[in-house]
DNA sequence: TAAAATCTGTTGCATTTGCAACAAAACTAA
DNA sequence: TTAGTTTTGTTGCAAATGCAACAGATTTTA
C-alpha cells in the first residue's frame, strides 16, 4: 500500500543518524534475535531472508512470520509477557539494522531533517506489518488444511498473473507456517492435484481453476 | 505496553483539530463499517464494543477481531485487494472516531501543537494493534481446540490474579473466534471440566491448574 | 406477556487431521 | 566422493474435529 516509501532510503538514513542504528551480518542458520527481554528494540531486514520461529512445550515448531528483504521484526511488536520461545532464524545470509525504538524516538537532539520525519516513515513500516498480519490471521482462521494451502497460493500469486510459482520454503516449512501436519497437508496437495486444482512438480506450482 | 500514552486525549484531539475527523454513533448490531474501498480510513472505538466479522464462501462465519473501547480498526489495515466481506458490527451502543489518514497526515496546516505529535501517536496506536494481533496470531496457531481454549483464556486472566472471570462473548461467538467448530468447542470445554482444568458456570469460568 | 429468535448443551456419525513410521530422494558437509 | 542429515512421499491407524440435528433454556421483539 505504501509502495511511495522508500524504506532502502529510510534504513540508509537511520544508519546515518546518531550513530543509534547498528548494522550486523549473519551467516544462514544462526539467530539473530530471541524474544525475551523488553528492550523495544525494532529490526529491519536489509536484505536475505529469515524465519520468525516459535517452539512451543510439545515441541511443535511454527514458523510465526517470514521475513524477506525490507520486512520489520523485533521485540517491540510482541507483548511483554510472554510464554514462548520466539526467535529469528537467517535462511540465508542476511544483514539486519537494528535500534531500539525509544533511544531514537525520544533521545535524539531534534535537529537533523532525518528526525522530523522518522515517526511518519516508522508508521509507515508498522502499518505495513499490520497489514501482513491480518492476511496471516486470514489464512490461519481457514478451517481445513486445503483452504490454508489455497490461501497461501493465493498470496504467491498476487497480481494473479503468475499462475505458476515456487514455493519459497520446504514443505516440512510450509507446514509448519500453515500450523498443521506435514503428512496431512502433503495429502491434501496429493488431493487438489488429483482433483486437477493444481499441478506440481517439487516446489514449482501452478493453479489451475 | 504504551499505558503512558492517553488514547482519550489523543481522540479529544482529534476531534477538536481541522473538523477532519467525525464522530457517529451507532445502535447495537448496526454495521458500523464495511471494508469494501480503500479508503486508508481510520477509526477509534470511543466507547462500546464490536466485531470485525468475515463471511466466506461457504458462509462460515469468523470474529476477526474483538473491539473494546479505544481500540482501533479500519480499512487501512487491510490489503487493498481482498476476497472477504468484512464488516465491523456494534454489539451494543457505540460511539467512533473516524477520519481519513491522508488527509489528517498531510493536508493539514501544521501550526497546531497537536498535530506536530500526531504521528507519534499514532505509530503508538497502530503498535498496540500490532502486538493485539500476534497474541491472536500466537491463538490460532495452536494446533487443537483445547489449547485454543486455554490460550484464549489466559488473555482474559492477563494479570494472572483473577482465575474466575466471565466470558464476554457468547459460545457462538466464541468458537467463531477460535474459528473451530461450535459443538465441538462445547465438548472440550467439557473434557477440561471433567478433567478438572476449568470450573464453568454459564459464561464463568474459573482455572484449576 | 406471548411469540419469535437465538443460544446452549448434547449426541451419533462422517470426515479430516494428526501421529508414527519408513523408504527413497535430495541436500550438505567433511 | 562419501557419509550423514534433512526432506519428501506415503501409509495404516487413532484421535480430533466437523456436521446435522434437536430439545430445552434464555433473550429479544412485537
Amino acid at each position: 500500500m505504501y509502495s511511495d516509501f522508500n524504506i532502502a532510503e529510510f534504513t540508509q538514513q537511520l544508519q546515518n543518524c546518531c550513530s543509534r542504528a547498528q548494522t550486523k551480518k549473519f551467516e544462514k542458520n544462526e539467530i539473530i534475535t530471541t524474544y525475551i527481554k523488553n528492550r523495544n528494540q525494532i529490526c529491519i531486514l536489509k536484505n536475505g531472508s529469515a524465519d520468525l520461529v516459535r517452539y512451543d512445550v510439545n515441541g511443535n515448531k511454527t514458523i510465526v512470520e517470514t521475513l524477506k528483504e525490507n520486512d520489520v521484526f523485533g521485540e517491540i511488536f510482541f507483548p511483554v509477557k510472554t510464554n514462548n520461545e520466539l526467535f529469528v532464524v537467517a535462511k540465508e545470509e542476511v544483514e539486519i539494522v537494528y535500534f531500539i525504538y525509544d533511544e531514537i524516538s525520544y533521545k535524539c537532539t531534534r535537529t537533523c531533517k532525518f528526525h522530523e520525519t522518522l515517526n511518519s516513515s516508522l508508521l509507515k513500516l508498522v502499518l505495513n506489518k499490520t497489514i501482513s498480519q491480518n492476511i496471516r490471521i486470514e489464512l490461519l482462521t481457514k478451517r481445513s488444511i486445503r483452504e490454508k494451502l489455497q490461501s497461501y497460493f493465493s498470496t504467491l500469486n498476487v497480481s494473479g498473473m503468475n499462475r505458476t510459482f515456487k514455493i519459497p520454503l520446504s514443505y516440512t516449512d510450509l507446514a509448519d507456517y500453515l500450523s498443521v501436519d506435514r503428512s496431512a497437508m502433503m495429502r491434501e496437495l496429493k488431493s487438489l492435484q488429483e482433483e486437477g486444482f493444481i499441478e506440481r512438480n517439487g516446489s514449482k506450482i501452478t493453479l489451475r481453476y
